[in-house]
Formats: structure tokens, sequence, C-alpha cells
DNA sequence: AAAGCGGGGAG
DNA sequence: CTCCCAGCTTT
């Protein structure tokens, strides 16, 4: 199983935050440590384009502006202010978890979202990586996270022989993150910012833009800028 | 393991 | 036109 050394994943992950700092977009999602907001942004983020969801994103928080909000609307108040953004599923899932943990089950939660992976999974809607998302950029706690970006590009750096496709082969893209993640919380949450930027930005799944790349020099794939896959 | 779920944008 | 997108749930 294909890990790479501490040393280049250090080296990996601090060039990562150096080119973050410098390059980051202003999102909305990233002024707020509210874990409701990151949930929100993360619920919104499935599947979806960032530009798609900045058109939805401060207006539901408007209407929604915590869980107990939520909690305290119809379903098919949600599913309205969700109009227009596609897989209602999700709006479904944001209504029944804020209903659980704000009514039902506020022994269990405290009327606040849980801040460990594990917790965060029992809820509906949230999976291994929003679990993980908002693990660590809500509580800043150190928690890994793959989505379909820091696949993509932890694949072409560590492991260009896998295939995301495979249930085996993102288990093993896990550990990759895992493996890469620095120690704390803090960094933990600028690397896996930076991580996710550069697989929208940079290194994206039509073109890899090698020649801006600041790992270029550690990847595998470097200089490939057509190789894709 | 594979299908189903929305709708818009990039190439 | 095809593929892709800060995925998850159900079959």
């Amino acid at each position: 199983m294909p890990r790479p050394a501490p040393a280049d994943a250090r080296e990996f992950s601090r060039r990562l935050r150096a080119w973050f700092r410098r390059n980051a977009r202003e999102l909305p999602w990233r002024d707020t440590r509210d874990a409701y907001r990151i949930l929100v942004s993360e619920l919104m983020l499935q599947q979806t384009q960032v530009s798609r969801v900045l058109d939805f994103y401060a207006r539901f928080l408007e209407r929604f502006p915590d869980l107990a909000a939520v909690a305290a609307a119809r379903k098919s108040q949600v599913l309205a202010a969700w109009r227009g953004l596609g897989y209602y599923a999700r709006a479904r899932n944001l209504h029944k978890l804020a209903r659980r943990v704000v009514r039902e089950e506020p022994h269990v939660y405290g009327g606040a979202l849980p801040a460990t992976p594990a917790e965060l999974r029992q809820l509906p809607g949230v999976g291994a990586y929003t679990a993980g998302a908002v693990t660590n950029f809500a509580y800043e706690k150190r928690a890994a996270l793959v989505d379909t970006n820091v696949a993509r590009v932890l694949r072409r750096c560590f492991a260009p022989h896998l295939r995301p496709k495979r249930a085996r082969d993102v288990t093993r893209l896990w550990a990759i993150a895992e493996a890469v993640l620095p120690r704390t919380g803090r960094a933990a949450w600028a690397h896996n910012q930076a991580l996710m930027e550069l697989g929208a930005l940079v290194c994206t799944a039509r073109v890899a833009r090698c020649s801006r790349c600041p790992v270029r020099s550690i990847c595998t794939s470097a200089d490939l800028e057509s190789g894709l896959r």
C-alpha cells in the first residue's frame, strides 16, 4: 500500500498551505466556525459547484439562521428555500437532522451538532466526507477528509495507479489523506481547505495545470498536463 | 457493486 | 454533446 514518507508529507502540506494563503478564494463558509453554517455549506456543496451554491447560501441562512429555525419549520418550507439547487434529499435530510438534534433527542445532542466524525455520521445525509468536513472546518479538530477534489489530487500526486471508482482504492486514498494530514487541528484546517482549493483551481478533472502547482516537484504525475486520468 | 438523485457550467 | 461537480442512500 503506497504511502508518502513522513518527510514528503510534511513538505507537501507545507507548500500546499503556503500556496493557499496566497491563492484562496474568499468564500463565506471559510469565514465562520459555526457548525450549522458549515454543515449547510457542505450539504449544498455535495455534487454541486461553488459558484451555484453562492446563489443560495446567504439567502438560505437568512431564512434559517440556525438549526433551531430549521427544526421549527415545516419540511416544505425548507424545501422551498432549497428550490433550484437540486438533490432535494439533502434538504429533507437537513430537516430530519434538525428535528432529531433539536427536538427529539436533545438529551443526546444538547441541541447542538456533535464534534466527532463517528457521531456526525449517525445523522441523516452526513457521510464520511461531510462528517470530516464539519469536524475539521467547524471545530478545527484534526480530521482527514476525501471528496472528489482531494481524491484526485492525492491520487495524481502519490498513487496514480489508484482508481477512485473502486471502494478499496477509496479506502487507500483515505489512508493517504490521513498520512499527509498535519498534526494540529488548526494546520489540518488550512491543509484540507488548500487541498480542495488546489483541486478546484489547479489540479482539475479536465486539465492539470502543473505549471501553476505548488507541489509539482513532489507529484508523481507532474508535467503530464494532458495525462489527466 | 451499482443505481438514483438535479441542474448548471466547462471543455 | 459529454463529463464533472466540497456525496449519500438505497437496492
